[in-house]
RNA sequence: GGGCGCAUAGCUCAAGGGCAGAGCACUGUGCUGAUAACGCAGGGGUUCGUGGUUCGAAUCCACGUGCGCCCA
């Protein structure tokens, strides 16, 4: 038998079936780099809208992990859909530079402490630290296959971006945004020095526990007739000079028990384990709920004070007696409750520990030695009703591992509340676009509820507090001239110059004080909240370079950030700009692992983005991330990037065929769809169907969309049916013939198409086959126009819907008699159909029915009934070149095993 | 402990009161001209649990469990 392959047009390409990401993504990084890809972007772009995703700014102290990876590669995404739609889409990467890790890493590294090191000397390292993480994260980032201005990334340590610090905040402290008041921080009195959250260690630690009576004072005084005391517990008993309040849980009972110690408040669900304690027996004589205790005074036993009952839901029924002690100067909630009712914050202890005059009869005397003599003290007056000692876990400094207290100090705060600022933050709120709509409530009840921002930290790392204080009338000062001289020197030097320069050589010559005309001063030794940092990014970014403008329109981070920056950022924009710095936020859960558990070492479930590129490839990583909802919590496992490894064989696959097709096949040979066959229209129709769906997905950040639309337009749609019908045509038609060029023509808009929708994701795939398409008009994929939108033929589409549902049909009969063993192939299949005439009419509607339905022949008659098929074996000959059986196979009598079309092929004779 | 959110096939996602559906994976099978590919068919579900509303609940409500983020 002859052999006629070689006279079939087979696929042909340089595209190949193996992808070997992990080899090639760096040559089309290179590619990339050095014909400067991301510029001629936005050359093409220029003038065009602008469309600007404004980077948060990653913490420049390690490694990228998965979670950094995934919050890039979408911005990726979004970015590069733009820049495709045509806007002009710069990207500006930025790194967060100051701050506790950083100082806290440094630390380490010099095995030393703050108060210990040299402050400019530590500076420059910590700054050597964090350049040297953004360098190393850039890196990583751009092997991500991340478009980006790299070259001129914004970092925070800049001295461009200190001088907008230093000015956003002088002008929220020149319009009364800023003032200064105790807060309570963890302090270690040996080292005398503010601690941060990271330099706490818990540890069990063996504590007084103490049983204290305060007396009611005031109107309830004396209920029914008996003296009672609201019975509280603490387990510093240091602290009760400066008790402020006692806090009920105002939606739990309380309960007045008569017992042979006296008439005691505290809570139903308590007394009897505390009256237990004692070993006594009591009965109630009354009971309240929470809320009727508010607003009832005692008196401090200590101090003597009449103080208030206040409401707390944070107070517990679980242990002590369910009214607290209240401290606003030595505890966290405390404060904030303190804040609430306006409170004093007294905080009487020095920086060693020790009491102050304040507390007269242990002035002088360290906290921890007074606890005995304070609960002596208690007991000679009859309050203490009992007292015991409990372990539980202690703050202690994670350097000199002494216990830690909370002590008060001056902070600077910014007022949420002044100027409207919390109602504008709300109105703000409801004006922007959130994604998912979710994230709208989460900020907005922030924001409602938060208090006060904390600006100070006593650090070393950041950028410094502009503040100089008179050292004759010890005000604290900031004016116009005295910001503008500072922020021009840093803009200038760096805000190094803070710690290197003299108050007077920083402040402009002959600067008085304002308030007492004084010349001589001390300059504020605390920095800002490496928040404030980040949160003025869109001033420092957005306002300041050129091409740039401000508001962005899209932010895009973990969901973690309505807390963080899309709440700083909104501050301080709406304090400084009364608008938002973004009109869309979108939001991305977290990377957890196959059961949904966050990935921590502990658990050993840790993946890498290093791991993913290595043994995958950074494209892998990318459709990982287009795949998955990133709006909920996004799994990685080993399995669903396995997963992911043969869903992306499948699509480079549909793309290599494509390629493989187009070889012989120029834009000048392009068919117009008059001329081309019906289904290649309904193709071009569901290509532009796909157009318009994959479109809108992206419009609305939903990539796990553009993902399941293209896979099921490969699959469904590509290799299911269209491709695997062309391939009679492609194959075996004239080379130049119409049919053939016609389909060429559909399967070059389907590739191109498709290579465009896909590149916002798998963008080195789609570079490498768009670099092997022939007569490619672009030097990179990138610099293609987005497919363009057109409404797609509706009745075309319906029509061919009612042709899918025959032939589901048909190929259901087929494959029973495959099973029976009567057929293999489906060419070998006759299929006759009775239905009804309407059916008929439908089936004898469409040319080349047995083509489209790779079957050999077709024959219908109308009947009554349901629609039946069934399918026999054919009875014609195979043709050795097409493998269609067909009548006129033996025809030609010098190709007898040919058909006729296929013979006069061979003979020369196109057709 | 509080606020916000999530839970549907082994995996990734649909269906948002009316028969629970795709793709991958799996199984069977065809083809050998997409070949470490492609086609066809099939099996696979307590829709996290319990209770409620309803003629009817994966869907609405309540409680619980598990998980994540934020706060304490």
């Amino acid at each position: 038998m002859a052999d006629y392959s070689r006279t079939v047009l087979l696929p042909q390409t340089a595209f190949p079936m193996k992808a070997d990401l992990t080899r090639r993504e760096p040559q089309w990084l290179l590619f990339w780099h050095q014909s400067q890809i991301y510029q001629k972007i936005q050359e093409k772009n220029a003038g065009q809208p602008l469309f600007i995703l404004h980077d948060g700014p990653p913490y420049a102290n390690g490694h990228i992990h998965l979670g950094t990876a995934l919050n890039k590669i979408l911005k990726d995404i979004v970015v590069k859909q733009k820049a495709m739609q045509g806007f002009r889409t710069p990207y500006i990467p930025g790194w967060d530079c100051h701050g506790m890790p950083i100082e806290h890493q440094v630390l380490r590294e010099l095995k030393t402490t703050k108060t210990a090191v040299k402050p400019l000397e530590f500076r420059k390292k910590a700054a050597d630290f964090a350049r040297k993480f953004a360098a190393i994260q850039r890196e990583e980032f751009k092997r991500l296959g991340v478009f980006g201005d790299w070259e001129n990334p914004y970092l925070t340590l800049s001295p461009d971006y200190e001088a907008t610090i230093i000015s956003a905040f002088g002008k929220l402290a020149l319009s009364g945004f800023v003032y200064q008041d105790y807060k309570p921080i963890h302090w270690c009195f040996t080292c005398e020095t503010a601690l941060a959250e990271a330099e706490i260690e818990y540890e069990n630690d063996a504590s007084p526990s103490i049983f204290v009576a305060f007396p009611l004072a005031g109107e309830e005084s004396t209920l029914t007739g008996r003296k009672a005391s609201f019975l509280i517990w603490t387990t510093t008993p240091w602290t009760l000079p400066a008790n402020q309040a006692i806090a009920v849980h105002p939606q739990e009972t309380y309960v007045l028990v008569e017992t042979p110690a006296g008439c005691f408040i505290l809570a139903a669900a308590l007394w009897e384990a505390v009256l237990a304690k004692k070993g006594l027996t009591g009965s109630v004589v009354a009971s309240f709920q929470g809320e009727q205790l508010v607003g009832w005074h005692y008196l401090n036993p200590l101090t003597g004070q009449k103080l208030p009952v206040v409401a707390a839901d944070y107070v517990s029924m679980t242990e002590g007696t369910g009214c607290v002690h209240t401290a606003p100067g030595h505890g966290l909630e405390d404060y904030y409750t303190g804040q609430r009712y306006q409170l004093p914050i007294t905080s009487p202890v020095d920086h060693q520990g020790r009491f102050t005059e304040e507390v007269k009869p242990w002035s002088g005397l360290h906290v921890f030695q007074a606890n005995p003599l304070i609960i002596a003290h208690l007991d000679s007056l009859g309050v203490l009703y009992h007292q015991e000692e409990t372990v539980h876990a202690y703050p202690h400094c994670w350097r000199c591992k002494q216990p830690v207290i909370f002590r008060s100090t001056k902070q600077w705060f910014l007022r949420i509340d002044h100027d409207g600022l919390r109602q504008k933050l709300q109105e703000e709120i409801a004006k922007c676009r959130w994604v998912p709509a979710e994230g709208a409530n989460r900020i907005l009840a922030m924001v409602q509820m938060r208090p006060d921002w904390c600006l100070s930290r006593q650090r070393l790392w950041g950028v410094p507090i502009p503040v100089f204080y008179c050292s004759r009338c010890h005000q604290p000062v900031i004016t116009r001239e005295s910001l503008s001289s500072v922020e021009e020197q840093v803009r200038k030097f760096g805000s190094d110059i803070w710690v290197e320069k003299s108050a007077a050589d920083l402040l402009p010559a002959g600067f008085t004080c304002p308030h007492c005309g004084g010349t001589s001063w001390e300059k504020e030794k605390d920095i800002l909240d490496v928040w404030f940092d980040s949160g003025v990014s869109h001033l420092a970014v957005l306002t300041t370079r050129k091409n740039l403008a401000w508001p962005a329109d899209v932010y895009l981070e973990g969901s973690d950030q309505h807390r963080g920056w899309f709440q700083t950022s909104l501050i301080t924009a709406c304090g400084l700009t009364g608008k938002a710095p973004f009109r869309t936020v979108v939001t991305h859960g977290f990377v957890v692992d196959a059961e949904g558990r966050k990935m921590s070492k502990s658990l050993g479930n840790v993946i890498t983005p290093e791991q993913v590129i290595k043994t995958h490839g950074a494209e892998i990583l990318r459709l990982w991330v287009a795949s998955e909802n990133y709006q909920q919590d996004v799994r990685i496992s080993e399995s669903i990037l396995k997963n992911l490894v043969t869903v992306y064989r499948g699509i480079r696959n549909t793309i290599r065929f494509l390629l493989g097709n187009l070889h012989d096949f120029s834009p000048e040979d392009r068919v117009l769809p008059e001329q081309m066959e019906e289904v290649d229209r309904w193709a071009l129709a569901k290509l532009q169907e796909t157009i318009l769906s994959v479109t809108a997905a992206y419009e609305e950040f939903l990539f796990y969309r553009v993902y399941e639309l293209l896979y099921d337009y490969c699959n469904l749609w590509l290799s299911s049916f269209y491709l695997d019908y062309l391939k009679d045509r492609l194959y075996t038609h004239g080379k130049t013939s119409r049919s053939r060029r016609a389909a060429q023509t559909v399967l070059r808009e389907i590739l191109t198409s498709l290579l465009k929708l896909l590149a916002p994701i798998l963008s080195f795939t789609a570079e490498e086959a768009y670099q092997c398409l022939p007569g490619r008009q672009k030097e990179s994929i990138f610099l293609e126009d987005w497919p363009e939108k057109a409404e797609p033929d509706q009745a075309l589409l319906q029509r061919w819907e009612r042709f899918f549902t025959f032939r589901k049909l048909v190929l259901k009969k087929i494959e029973d008699k495959r099973q029976e063993k009567l057929i293999g192939s489906s060419l070998a299949a006759a299929v006759r159909v009775k239905g009804s005439p309407d059916w008929i009419d439908f089936l004898n509607s469409f040319r080349h029915l047995p083509a489209l339905l790779l079957v050999s022949e077709i024959t219908a008659q109308a009947a009554d009934g349901e629609l039946e098929v069934t399918i026999e074996k054919t009875r014609y000959d195979k043709c050795q070149r097409c493998w269609i059986y067909h009548p006129t196979v033996g025809e030609n009598t010098a190709y007898p095993d040919l058909c006729i079309k296929c013979a006069q092929i061979v003979s020369g004779q196109e057709c």
